[in-house]
DNA sequence: TTATATTAGTGTATGATACACACTAATCAT
DNA sequence: ATGATTAGTGTGTATCATACACTAATATAA
């Protein structure tokens, strides 16, 4: 019954398991690495789309690739997956949340990495500019409906994604994070419409999301082309109710 | 720019990144450990309970923790969980699910453990006599309802198990995996009004169920107490239809 | 054998929500 | 003034959620 060890997951003295080593077979303690990834999608050109970047080498060269990084010993999760978001966007204060956590032996040929697998969402004008002479041609934006061939199990995290991001579209206010701060109705439905992936009847939509109180009239409205001009909307966080 | 090194997460030769620890800052790729803890819960007693460790040492010393262990480096996640289970309670084939990754720095305070928590349901029949014996008063089984005092972030993770599970409540089959293979009406309900926390309307809850079409009537009934005999029900997971 | 206690099992009416569907309103360009 | 273009609006129908009370079948005890 080996319950004694395992309650006290790092032994009876506090140490590390690499200070017990020599009372254990070696093996059993070796550790893993710890990366975060982080899946970053906006909407561009009435797409959705998701960074990757280019591998430059073994395993996998030529490859596209999920952004990641390892994890500091002295920093969070959510911390490593912001620090690694920032290096590759260059932007703050971005919806993130935690997906998933994949291990498997194997995944990477090169050692064992276990990944935690973040996601973020953030609306393309804030991303106007920012880092856009960054066109080395290693890092870009992909349609989910269309993606290169990706290395590792990274397909596998981004189709995983796209299901959570549907799911939670339903019932929850994930979809502000995608459009700036002020926005038209059919904006907002034309979110729903890309990540969904099919039609959305015009007047059921807006009769719902009006009714839920989640939205506020600006006052002012989007002129913009040859044609009536919309309403701007704003979200409403204090009325955090659900839809 | 550092995407080089990030883009490449194991560097450019494929070693660990202790191998290349001349090159860098050693602590910023000092690792932190990796665990799995299993939040495994049952209906006894007409109650939702949850089994808990108590710790014999330093830190958190008399308090319960939930079980957990080191990820072994050829054994997946998921393999790590399922023998944590075995360990405890002595049982294969037990619904399993990934639910969230714990890794906070000052989590525990000995070193930096990341924990990949995840969630089991057992239905207590097939636990009956199993490791009954291991009464050695350091392991038991606590009312979620009615917790003593945890050990690390134990009280936070039973609180999002608790959520999760009454989410996925509404629009799974979750709820099978607490009953034994054969069942009443009345049981299944029951398991619903536990972890929901409330009662339901007996009629709504037979109507709603049965027209789903996951339940197969076994012929048998239930013969039991001074009352009208119950039918019995099977789970039938080739209707795996949506609730 | 009859009465009693106990849980199983059943239906209907009402309100709320989801869905299908087509025309008018406001602006710009010509 | 006309045409092109997108914004904005309401109603009827079907489906689903909810509230609610009595009869049926068994075991036990009188």
């Amino acid at each position: 019954m080996e319950r004694m060890e395992e309650q006290d997951k790092l032994g009876q003295n506090g140490q590390t398991p690499e200070a017990q080593a020599h009372h254990y077979d070696a093996s059993k303690y070796e550790r893993p690495s710890v990366t975060v990834d982080v899946v970053m999608m906006t909407l561009r050109q009435r797409d959705l789309q998701v960074l990757l970047i280019k591998r430059r080498s073994w395993p996998y060269e030529g490859m596209w690739a999920i952004p990641g990084g390892f994890v500091n010993i002295d920093e969070s999760l959510e911390e490593a997956a912001k620090r690694e978001l920032q290096e590759e966007t260059g932007l703050q204060d971005v919806y993130l949340e935690q997906l998933y956590t994949f291990g498997d032996p194997g995944r990477d040929p090169r050692t064992r990495v276990i990944t935690v697998v973040y996601f973020a969402l953030m609306d393309c004008e804030r991303l106007q500019g920012v880092r856009a002479a960054d066109d080395a041609a290693d890092v870009d934006w992909f349609s989910v409906y269309n993606l290169p061939p990706l290395a590792f199990d990274h397909g596998k995290i981004i189709d995983y994604v796209l299901t959570r991001l549907r799911g939670k579209l339903e019932y929850t206010t994930i979809a502000f994070n995608l459009l700036a701060e002020q926005f038209t109705l059919r904006e907002l439905q034309r979110v729903y419409e890309i990540i969904l992936h099919r039609r959305l009847d015009k007047r059921n939509f807006r009769k719902k999301i009006l009714s839920t109180g989640i939205l506020e009239d600006t006052g002012a409205k989007k002129m913009e082309g040859t044609h009536r001009p919309a309403r701007l909307y704003r979200f409403n966080p204090a009325a955090e109710t659900k839809l």
